[in-house]
DNA sequence: GCATCAATCAACCATGTGGATGAATGATAA
DNA sequence: TTATCATTCATCCACATGGTTGATTGATGC
């Protein structure tokens, strides 16, 4: 049959890296505000990120630096201002896991339901 | 125009706990890959999981309980046995936050977009 | 009763994380 | 040159996390 695990091997094993860094950019509640608030308002200064929030410059630099290594984010440094722009692609990267979990589990109750029904028509 | 906000108050307050339980849960690698086997095999004890894995029984416990936290999994104690089951509903706020996100982004680049028709047609 | 099995609890350790503050870098503006 | 602004770097702190080992709880089977 072979299954999803044609295609991986070693070269998923970044795959899966990515994977975590993007989950654990987006598992923090400041962090997915910035994301809304990149959404709405598009590419914006660090500075300008900051006045949005309580909390201090630097754990919004902290912050952006974590969604930049998930790649939920990317920096144009012009001179001195970085401007910081939000990044769907790599959701796609999620949506493809959970898809792929979700058709290994439908694949299995299909089978079992198979199995089910076989075993209803020979025992009857 | 009254945007998704409409709904947003102190009750999703919980959904973004919630949120941040689910992407934590599915952040770590060895999470996943109980999930994946659990889709793949169905239920099963803490201890069969166990086996597939190098690290302790223990460390699996922990990582079913933060699953469980994030409701990514459900737990059916029949007497002294775990039956440990994969649950799929809540990928579901995952996949809502997503599309919402897009959907601001999308909304922002279509506004400006219609910005820079009109002011084509009015400055020509 | 006693050994065994399934699983958790308790403690511990190293490391990571989210936050703060203060100093450093580097460019702009006076 | 000096002051100011945008940002990061360096520390420090409290707490969470992923892992370990050892003890504990409860039910099973002899």
């Amino acid at each position: 049959m072979l299954f999803i695990r044609m295609v991986e091997r070693k070269n998923d094993r970044i795959a899966e890296d990515r994977l975590s860094e993007i989950l654990k950019a987006a598992s923090d509640p400041t962090r997915r505000q910035i994301l809304t608030l990149l959404a709405q308002h598009g590419p914006m200064r660090v500075t300008d990120i900051h006045r949005q929030f309580e909390i201090s410059l630097n754990a919004i630099s902290k912050h952006i630096k974590v969604l930049e290594r998930g790649g939920l984010v990317v920096r144009r440094t012009e001179w001195r201002e970085h401007m910081i722009e939000v990044q769907m692609d790599p959701l796609r990267l999620v949506d493809d896991w959970f898809a792929g979990l979700r058709s290994i589990w439908a694949l299995r109750l299909e089978a079992l339901d198979v199995l089910i029904t076989d075993k209803g028509e020979n025992d009857d």
